[in-house]
Order: structure tokens, then sequence, then C-alpha cells
DNA sequence: TCTGCATGAAAAA
DNA sequence: TTTTCCTGCAGAG
């Protein structure tokens, strides 16, 4: 689930649900007892996404509070009308609004966070490609002088915030490019069109809901993405045939993950 | 019912 | 590079 555009979707969800009105928070797991303390009964001022993490503001005249969340592998929101009942399972945050309200589960990070850390994170990330003004020059500068394989490159979020496993397969398929190929080998021609594609693509995702990658067109004649069609190319298509040429998707690890690739297509 | 794996990344080694 | 965090689900049996 988590990869840059579900934390954007996300965010736009709680701004829509919370943003501007008084909230109650808690921690029925305990987990985040502190914290939920500290935020409960202040407004939620807004939500926003940063790559993958999720940034809450809360405030109350003047006063004002930072919670950092990052979903890790399997961290998830799941929202209920209110009233809520009682919390399933192991329930990390319980944030409750007007007419609905959502359980934070299995996040890797849940924290209050200073405005100087807030800091540090933006600082440590790269560009994102689903937030306005964001400078793909930075990106192009850490990839074209790297001798790390641009399949590594592209899971480093200092290089590009947002981008996981399944874009990371995707975007290289798309735009043709072995996984293998050093930063410093990548043009700038195909630089640009790879983070065009990223901009495209995930702004899909977060109107989708889903990462769907593949046109119609390779699949079943002219056309835009449809809903009820494959959605990737070679993400977890070990052995199955390329749709483009039929090659069968070849799998190995990079950067600690499962890569995918067409070892005839991507070259 | 049980097992292993997963769209992530910090910390340890 | 490996371990750890610790949820949900698909596939096996």
């Amino acid at each position: 689930m988590p990869e840059g555009h579900t934390l954007h979707r996300l965010a736009r969800r709680q701004q829509k649900c919370f943003g501007g009105r008084e909230v109650r928070v808690s921690s029925p797991q305990g987990r985040f007892a502190a914290g939920a303390t500290v935020v409960d009964g202040m407004e939620f001022h807004r939500a926003e996404a940063w790559g993958k993490h999720l940034i809450q503001r809360y405030r109350d005249g003047a006063r004002q509070q930072i919670v950092h969340v990052h979903l890790g592998l399997y961290g998830g929101f799941t929202e209920l009308p209110v009233p809520m009942g009682e919390p399933i399972g192991q329930v990390r945050m319980r944030i409750v609004g007007d007419e609905v309200g959502m359980d934070l589960r299995g996040p890797t990070a849940c924290e209050l966070y200073t405005p100087a850390e807030l800091d540090d994170l933006v600082a440590r990330l790269g560009p994102d490609p689903l937030r306005r003004g964001a400078d793909p020059e930075r990106a192009w500068q850490a990839i074209h002088r790297s001798a790390r394989p641009i399949g590594a490159l592209l899971m480093d979020q200092k290089v590009i915030a947002g981008v996981g496993n399944v874009y990371r397969a995707e975007v290289l398929f798309r735009a043709r490019l072995d996984p293998l190929r050093a930063g410093r080998g990548v043009g700038r021609a195909a630089f640009d069109e790879l983070w065009t594609d990223l901009v495209t693509l995930m702004r899909i995702g977060v109107r989708r809901r889903r990462i769907h990658v593949v046109r119609v067109e390779d699949d079943y004649g002219p056309g835009s993405y449809a809903p009820d069609r494959p959605r990737t190319y070679v993400y977890r298509r070990t052995g199955e045939p390329c749709r483009i040429c039929g090659t069968p998707i070849a799998m190995a690890e990079m950067a600690g993950r499962n890569l995918y690739w067409c070892p005839n297509c991507q070259r």
C-alpha cells in the first residue's frame, strides 16, 4: 500500500475529514499515549505528505504541535464512522472527528515532532514528484554523478522522495532502462523522461488509489488507463511473459528489495 | 489453519 | 548486509 501516492491521498483525506476542526486523539494501544495526550482536543490544522511521510499539524491558539507518521511496510489508517466503537487489535493512534474517525495500526513511526525535527526530515528528502514546486534538478545532480545503479538510486529517499519498489520497477520498464545501469550512465533526456513519467504515474496513483501504469494499448488496443485491466508490467510477475515482447520477467535483489524487470526490453 | 511474504527504512553489525 | 519493527493477506495444505 504505502508508496508516496498513498500518503498524499491520505493527507488529503485527513485534511478533508479533520482540517480546521477540533479532534479527539488517543492511543488505545498505549505506544503513542504521551503524544496523544498533548494533541487531544486541539484543532487539526492541516495534513501534508513529504514523500512517504505524513505530517499533521495541530494548533490551539498560539500553541502548535506536529505529529510525524511513517507507515512503513504495513502500517495503515482505517476510516470508521463516529461513533467508532471499541478499537480492534493494536491501534497506535485514534483520531475522532465530527462524522468520521481513523485508526492507525502498524506504523514504523508515530511521534511528536519539533519544528527542527521537521526541518531535518525535509532537508534529507529528495524532491517529491507529487509536491508542487518539486525541483527535479536536485535529483538529476544526485543521479548523474553516481556510480550506483539507477535501480538503487530510485529507492533512495534522499534522491527522490516517495518512490517505492513498485514505481521503481515500473518506471524503469516504461523507460526501457536496465536497472543495473549506473546513474552516471543515464542521460539527461532519459532522466527527464523518468521524472516526467513519475509525476504522471504517481498522480494517477493518488487519483485511482492504486498503482496503475499499464497503458491499455499495450494489451487490448488503443485507449487510456482502464480500471479492470492489468496494472503493472513487471512488478511481481517473475517468469510471466513480458507484456511487450513475451520474454519471461526476471527477478533479483537490489537495494534490499526484490527487483523485477524484462531482460529483453530494458537495456 | 498455517506459513511466508509484502508497495519501508532505521539500527545493528 | 542483516535484523527488526509487527499487520494483512494470498496461497498452501
